[in-house]
DNA sequence: AAGCCTTCCGAACGGATGTTCGCGCAAACT
DNA sequence: AGTTTGCGCGAACATCCGTTCGGAAGGCTT
């Protein structure tokens, strides 16, 4: 990427707050009086060194065909998670139905599509109170999960233990006729307990620490 | 939010994947064309409505001058926060000066601006080890710190501790000569160490836990 | 000096584009 | 039946806007 000069640096920094402003691109003669340039030829002619230096695309003929390309203009997709409530002991998680979803959510979180790698119906949960604290997960986190009725050995899912009346994040495994719900903090005793007391409420994509 | 007709609908939708297709929103004939309508004054009829009905914004005698409003339009603001290395027992962080930042990058990770609060020069880490589980933080946790050289009392603050030759992220309390480094799991006990043992290295502000 | 490249300027051309106006049609209402 | 209202159609208009062209000034090499 080489380096541009001084007046295509002006040029590709109005193009970003313009954008960032309104929502679409600048017309030539936009940036003609943004940049305070005499002529319109000169847009021109620097949006194109741009487009050689490979940090624009331009659509010809068309107005405001103008891309930003690399990081700062290539944005991540945005997905919006609904959130639907809190998870606490003693509280079974409300699995959200393809019907229901988006109705009852009483919030929502927008984030990076890498961040729920890229899977499907995903909702997020506020955890309250240290019930989970040996999954390693603290009060006021976020944990993203997507809807799931069972799970494989080793994943790590949102699990309703009848007896307890308890929701735990835990990895599970299936062994013979009881499962082990292994935390996630090495240092802590898994549980043992019976296929049919366990009723899986949704696999674990990821979790979030906001700022106090 | 009143409901809206067929072609509107149609219309918006065109409107949502035309800008996601070429980042920048379609001309009046473009809908024309994308949504089989005969005539343009048929969509600007329809954008008028979607106006009415605060789907969309225009801007008049501007062309392609369409916003997209509510929560699939409104964009959260997107930072790119570097991964600057990773953090693991026995190396202390590089405390990333304003000229250094964004070269030495390893990486990057796109995040919604609500999950730094905003805050500047922020920068992250990726965890490496299970040295800081007393904290609720994993091994693979990226966290995001922003520089800091003190702390008041209360911070999560990434602290070198010089004598044990290692970093770790705890709450930091001044109490006279010494000082107090509280884990964030309430069932750890505390450090005690001198201040001039301690270096901060920045200021916590939130971390992620992604899938394995 | 001569030639070439980069950058900039002003003007003009022609297509792209938002807007407007008159008209038609059907359903709803008086 | 007459009127209103919502919606669509086609054409025309004025402007917006990307592009192009001739030219000029400055820097660089030969």
């Amino acid at each position: 990427m080489q380096e541009l000069s001084g007046k295509q640096g002006q040029i590709l920094e109005f193009l970003r707050t313009f954008i960032e402003d309104k929502d679409y691109p600048p017309s030539i003669r936009d940036i003609q009086d943004g940049c305070g340039i005499s002529s319109t030829s000169v847009v021109d002619y620097n949006l194109r060194k741009l487009e050689e230096k490979n940090y624009i695309r331009r659509d010809r003929e068309v107005s405001r065909g103008i891309e930003i390309l690399g990081s700062r203009g290539r944005r991540p997709r945005i997905v919006e998670v609904p959130v639907l409530g809190s998870i606490a002991a003693g509280q079974p998680i409300p699995v959200p139905t393809s019907e229901r979803w988006g109705n009852d959510a009483e919030d929502s979180v927008a984030v990076t599509e890498d961040m729920i790698r890229g899977r499907q119906n995903v909702f997020a949960l506020r955890v309250k109170g240290t019930s989970m604290i040996d999954d390693l997960i603290d009060d006021g986190d976020i944990v993203f999960l997507e809807p799931a009725r069972s799970a494989n050995d080793g994943d790590k899912v949102a699990v309703w233990l009848k007896d307890r009346g308890e929701v735990t994040l835990k990895r599970i495994y299936h062994e013979g006729a009881r499962v082990r719900l292994q935390p996630a903090n090495s240092t802590m005793q898994p549980i043992y307990t019976t296929a049919d007391n366990v009723e899986v409420q949704g696999r674990f994509i990821s979790s979030f620490r906001p700022a106090d």
